[in-house]
DNA sequence: CGTTCCCTTGAGTAGTTTCAATACTTGTGG
DNA sequence: CCACAAGTATTGAAACTACTCAAGGGAACG
């Protein structure tokens, strides 16, 4: 449970100290962001945002938090746990989007209003309740909290760029090894990435239906990744032997992630004074 | 160049009188959510925006108007002509998505400072040049357009995720028949759609990199479109014998746009009072 | 009137799907 | 504690889809 991610290759994103405040300060918001554009919330603003969610829920896996079409007035953070954005054909289904702790997952529900997929818990989570009333305050009277969490939404969107590359260019393998770079980076910046090994609630079929094909194919992509000494998967869990090779084999650069990287987010929105 | 597709079977987005209106009106604007949350933005606000845009700029094909990594201090809105977002890897090229006049290309770039991929000029282009600054201003003092703006960048990402789909479910033919059935169905909205026909400054190379396929494999696979009677991909226009076939083929349906349809914004943002 | 870019076709190979069958794992009830 | 059921994981073989290399044809533009 380290925030220092393996091997000293890796840019570290916090410390267990500060991270650990963090979550101490703001139980239910502390992860939002985080490694990426939260040092530039002050801290009223990121004490109006943790005061923002009025309902903490517990959720069983496999729940549907939300499903396509459906009118919503109030938002979602992820507190703890894995959510998948799902869509489904009659017989299939397609999983478009994975969602760690942090992640306002459905955000975008503030300016679409209905969306057009569902929101799964993949495993047991816990889940902050923000109503659209109190972003509706916020659009008004904190201009700069208000381009903040456009921004979160915005980070959506280039995974999901990054996914359709994903999906134009690779191998089922190399496919899976992606996800899985991508899902360990997103915890690390988050402070739940582990030294060796990524830990998830996913079943085999649930990595098929990220990476486009069937769970016959998914078993035998994995067994591709352990002969050739990249990972394991074990009851959800993979076990990495070296983390740059299951990157390089997955071309993973996390740069889309807009963590620390080239395509961080500078000076410019860095303070809450500007907005 | 009706308004009114093909067929009687779809929607009507806007007469050719009020189309022609609203261009005229806002030359540079006039179809900025055109069909989607246009008729949400009061008269002011639309003045507005149309004075945001200080210039327009003519662009030739294949013209790169901003390259991933670039910080960026203004916003591009599309006037004329189709553009495409593509992302480099050495030899290969990868399209993640295709802009049509009254896209907002790069509005993710006032939240974001540097984009994750290049926005090139598919064929000659006008933009319409937005300041950052303005932006800003637009954020502090017009709280119900900034939420309409982003909504255009949260429909982007909708896009992006029935791409996602259309990846992981469809076979090339398929994928083809599905971005033209986006396109077709995208022009419309803003009163550029024909009525038998798609026309397109694309190569079979461009689709072929939309698709995640080669140009060999999508030359083959318009042959099947062209043998079962679908469509004609000739000099970039595809003929369409059929639109209802062409749409049932790529497994279109349109409510992931947002327009009139399932999802389509109700009235809880169609006031510009309530912002 | 030839160069260049774009499109088309053929043949062999690689990656993926499908159908079918078999094991492993976990939780449940006897 | 064992037996069983349900869900999950694994393997084999044939068919399909897509990729690569190779070659040739067509249209546009100087």
């Amino acid at each position: 449970m380290k925030g220092e991610p393996a091997g000293g290759s890796q840019i570290v994103f916090g410390t267990d100290e500060s991270i650990a405040e963090e979550i101490a300060s703001y139980p239910r918001t502390g992860r939002f962001l985080m490694g990426r554009l939260r040092h530039a919330l002050s801290r009223d603003e990121k004490r109006l945002l943790e005061d923002m969610v009025t309902e903490v829920r517990t959720v069983e896996g496999g729940t549907a938090l939300l499903h396509r079409n459906d009118l919503v007035n109030h938002s979602t953070l992820l507190i703890d746990g894995y959510m998948m954005r799902t869509v489904h054909d009659g017989s299939r289904r397609f999983i478009l989007g994975l969602q760690v702790p942090g992640d306002f997952v459905d955000l975008h529900g503030f300016a679409l209003k209905r969306l057009d997929h569902d929101l799964m818990a993949a495993g047991p989570i816990r889940v902050g309740i923000v109503s659209h009333e109190r972003l509706e305050e916020v659009m008004q009277t904190q201009p700069h909290l208000a381009r903040v969490l456009w921004f979160a939404t915005l980070l959506d969107a280039a995974i999901h760029r990054e996914w359709i590359m994903k999906l134009e260019q690779l191998t089922a393998a190399r496919r899976v090894a992606h996800v899985f770079a991508e899902l360990w980076q997103r915890l690390d910046q988050v402070g739940l990435g582990r030294t060796d090994s990524v830990r998830t609630p996913l079943i085999q079929a649930d990595l098929a239906d990220m990476c486009g094909t069937t769970a016959i194919h998914m078993n035998r992509a994995l067994a591709q990744l352990r002969k050739e000494g990249i990972g394991e998967l074990r009851r959800g869990t993979l076990y990495v032997a070296d983390r740059r090779r299951l990157e390089e084999f997955g071309k993973f650069d996390a740069s889309y992630l807009y963590g620390r990287g080239s395509l961080a987010v500078g000076t410019a929105l860095d303070s809450p004074d500007r907005g």
